[in-house]
DNA sequence: CACGGGCTGAGATCGAGTCTCAACAGTCCC
DNA sequence: GGGACTGTTGAGACTCGATCTCAGCCCGTG
C-alpha cells in the first residue's frame, strides 16, 4: 500500500514512458497494483487483486504487463521453491534480492564482490559465464526478532531470488 | 541398462540406503537414470527416458523419488533463466553449479569467495541469512569453442535452456 | 504366517502460463 | 478533419508440468 491516490505517477510509470513504450491504462492499472504489493507477489495474485478492484485489466494483459516490466528490469522475478514463480518490483539496475522466508519483504542487495567470485568461477572452470544468479533467504530483522532462530513458524515458504543478468 | 550382473550399485542408492530409505526397484531405476543424465534434466526427461525404456516406474514415482533425492542432497534443483525447473546429480556437499547453456553440461564448484559477500549483505541489509545459491550459466569451453562469442547458439543440440523446450 | 507401514501406479485434477483472434485505442499522415 | 495503421487488449481455450487420491502391492517384523 505505498503511494495511492496520488497522480498516476509511479517510477515504474515513468520508466515504461522512458522505454518508449505506450503507457496505456491496463499497464498503469498493473504498474499501480505492482508498487501496492508488500513483499514479492505472484502473477495470479496481481489477477486476482484487479479482479477484486474491479481494474480493468484482463489475465492475459497482467501476464503480458509483467514480462514487460520484466524486460525493463523494473520487476524481477523470483522463483519459489515450490516450483512457482513469483516477482517483486526493484530498480532497474542489476542486484540481488534478500528475501525473507517469513514475511515475504524482499530487499535489494548489490552484488559487489560476486563479480570477483564469478570471474574466479570462470576461470577455474573454463566455462565463459554469460549470467549469474543469486539467491539468499533468510529472515529480516523485525521476523527474526519476532522468531529466534529456530522457531519454524514461518509459513512462507522460503522464496529464492534470481536477478539473472547478462554479464 | 548396462550392467546388469550383480546388484546396481550407485552412489546415489549407497546414499539412499545410508539415508534409511527403502531402495525399492523403482527407486533403484530412477537412480540409474539420474545417473545416466549428463548434464542437466527434467523430472520430464526422466519419466519419458522411463517410458521409452519400459521401466517399471510411474510418473508420480519420478516425481516423487527426485524430491526423496532433492531431500537428501543427492540432486540439486536448478531454475533456469526460462522460468523452467531441472535437476542435476551432484555432491551432498554444498556447492554452486556452473550450466552450459548449449549442451547442459553442469560442472560444480566450490563457493570460494561467496561467504564474504553473504556476509556483506547480512551485514547491510540486517537480514538473518539461512542460505544461499548461487547459479551460473554460460558456455562450456568445447562449446565456447565451437560457438565463438556472439555466435547465437541457433542449433543447440540437446538440451534447450532458454529458447523452446522440446515438445 | 499374519500384520502393518511404506511405496507404487494410473488417472484425475490443479494451476500457471501461453496463444489466438477479433475488437479497440492512440498516433500519424495526407 | 478524416482515414489508415500499428500496437494493445480481453476472453477463453489450450498446453503441460506437477500434485493428489486411492486402492493394491511389497517388504520387514513379530
Amino acid at each position: 500500500m505505498a503511494a495511492r491516490g496520488g497522480i498516476d505517477r509511479f517510477p515504474l510509470i515513468d520508466a515504461l514512458d522512458q522505454a518508449g513504450v505506450h503507457v496505456t491504462e491496463p499497464r498503469r492499472a498493473v504498474a499501480r497494483l505492482v508498487a501496492e504489493q508488500v513483499g514479492y507477489f505472484t502473477a495470479n495474485d496481481l489477477v486476482r487483486a484487479a479482479g477484486r478492484r474491479r481494474l480493468p485489466v484482463g489475465r492475459a494483459t497482467v501476464f503480458r504487463a509483467l514480462d514487460l516490466f520484466t524486460a525493463l528490469n523494473l520487476v524481477e522475478r523470483l522463483d519459489l521453491p515450490d516450483g512457482g514463480h513469483a516477482y517483486v518490483a526493484c530498480d532497474a539496475a542489476h542486484h540481488h534480492h534478500v528475501v525473507c522466508s517469513a514475511c515475504g519483504r524482499s530487499v535489494d542487495a548489490s552484488d559487489s564482490g560476486i563479480a570477483e567470485v564469478v570471474a574466479g568461477i570462470a576461470e577455474r572452470t573454463g566455462f565463459t559465464i554469460a549470467s549469474h544468479r543469486l539467491e539468499l533467504f533468510g529472515l529480516c530483522p523485525e521476523c527474526a526478532r519476532r522468531e529466534p532462530a529456530g522457531t519454524p513458524a514461518a509459513t512462507i515458504p522460503t522464496a529464492t531470488m534470481s536477478a539473472t543478468r547478462p554479464s
